[in-house]
DNA sequence: GTGTGACTCTTAGTCCGTA
DNA sequence: GTACGGACTAAGAGTCACA
């Protein structure tokens, strides 16, 4: 899984879970509203100020935006 | 403090820690020596593919690269 | 082993639309 | 409110020679 599908989700799910939309995000964190979909559908890698930006508009860490999420396990398979 | 310097002196401190130059990581790691210095000297605002390959190299989370350091008390005699 | 200026090429990021 | 395209500008990605 690719960083950017990564950070993609991850910044779709916190900024759903601020309930802001696009628009607004983009708003606050002075960034186009259009670059904002795009880093949601994974077509830009984003650079860090853009993720720190996004992250304080957001009110959490830049470092949560990149955390890749915990692997779904086969309950009893483990290798 | 600009988030790249943070991700420039985490870069390099990473890099200290697990004993390689800038030679070896930036082999390591397919990127340009050069462009390793560039990193270490905030010129760049690195994109998040890049923070993720060196991290891999690093063995640590890409997120650890963009911590930023706990405030130190107000000194003013340290670098 | 590292810093730096100069350089080219690619991509991030903006701004305009339309659906 | 969002996806997506085209055209554009600013900045990153990547390399080199030389200190």
């Amino acid at each position: 899984m690719d960083i950017r599908e990564v950070f993609a989700r991850n910044l779709r799910a916190a900024r759903q879970a601020k309930g802001l939309s696009q628009e607004e995000l983009a708003h606050r964190a002075d960034i186009d509203r259009t670059y904002i979909s795009s880093l949601e559908r994974s077509v830009y890698n984003a650079s860090i100020d853009v993720v720190e930006r996004l992250a304080t508009v957001l009110d959490i860490e830049a470092c949560e935006l990149l955390k890749r999420p915990p692997k779904e396990m086969p309950t009893e398979l483990d290798d």
